[in-house]
DNA sequence: TTTCCGATCCCCT
DNA sequence: GGGGATCGGAAAA
């Protein structure tokens, strides 16, 4: 279970921590949501390895999403993070996103300025509310891919929430989102799951 | 409020 | 050659 669990990024850029509010889950090959489908090795290999390692993908030619494999080595399977509530190095994260995505809003704006007073800084808690935008606050590419994220000694890492009794939550589940190409019976499982009611989590669109 | 579009590039077919 | 485990801004309504 990886919702409530911590996402750690300590180095010399600092220390970020993250709390995990929204996960999917991705299964063997015979799910056609999953990347594990595909026959070719190269991309996904990993995924048929030890449980704990990352593997980061491209998405849209743009985006870093970051996995967890999950399943025991020669089943490939892997959780994707698809949102966290900023806990540590907040600024850190921000700046680190910000990265992401400048080359657009200079095309957008060539003047170097945004044109709508109405537009507001996005909040803290919304820094890393989708699966792209938790590679941007992180700086995790593809490069990421075979961080072992259950060493305690690794930069990436996954640790438990010290505070969890503290912070007890409620979790629901939905359909995944963007794999309609899967077909009703794989986009149609309840696989996206997520702390009820939490701010951090992607909204829908 | 909801819908739509472009950016950008790697991998599979 | 084509579309995707996305996102933010603009247009439509």
């Amino acid at each position: 279970m990886l919702l409530g669990a911590l996402l750690v990024r300590e180095d010399e850029t600092g220390r970020r921590v993250g709390r995990i509010v929204e996960t999917e889950a991705y299964a063997g090959p015979e799910d056609l949501a999953s990347h594990a489908r595909f026959t070719s090795r190269a991309r996904n290999a990993v995924m048929s390895g030890r449980p704990g390692i990352a593997y980061v993908y491209l998405v849209y030619g743009m985006y870093d999403c970051l996995n967890v494999v999950t399943g025991p080595p020669g089943r490939a399977s892997a959780v994707l993070i698809r949102a966290v509530e900023p806990l540590e190095g907040v600024a850190t994260m921000r700046d680190s996103r910000r990265r992401v995505g400048r080359r657009r809003r200079e095309r957008s704006y060539p003047d170097g300025r945004c044109r709508h007073a109405t537009s507001r800084p996005v909040p803290d808690r919304h820094l890393a509310r989708g699966p792209g935008l938790v590679g941007a606050c992180f700086g995790v590419d593809r490069s990421w891919t075979g961080t072992d994220l259950c060493d305690p000694a690794s930069v990436l890492r996954l640790e438990a929430d010290p505070r969890a009794d503290d912070r007890p939550f409620a979790v629901t589940e939905g359909p995944r989102v963007g794999v309609r190409y899967a077909g009703l019976e794989w986009a149609g499982r309840p696989w996206r799951f997520a702390i009820d009611g939490h701010p951090s989590v992607s909204r829908a669109r």
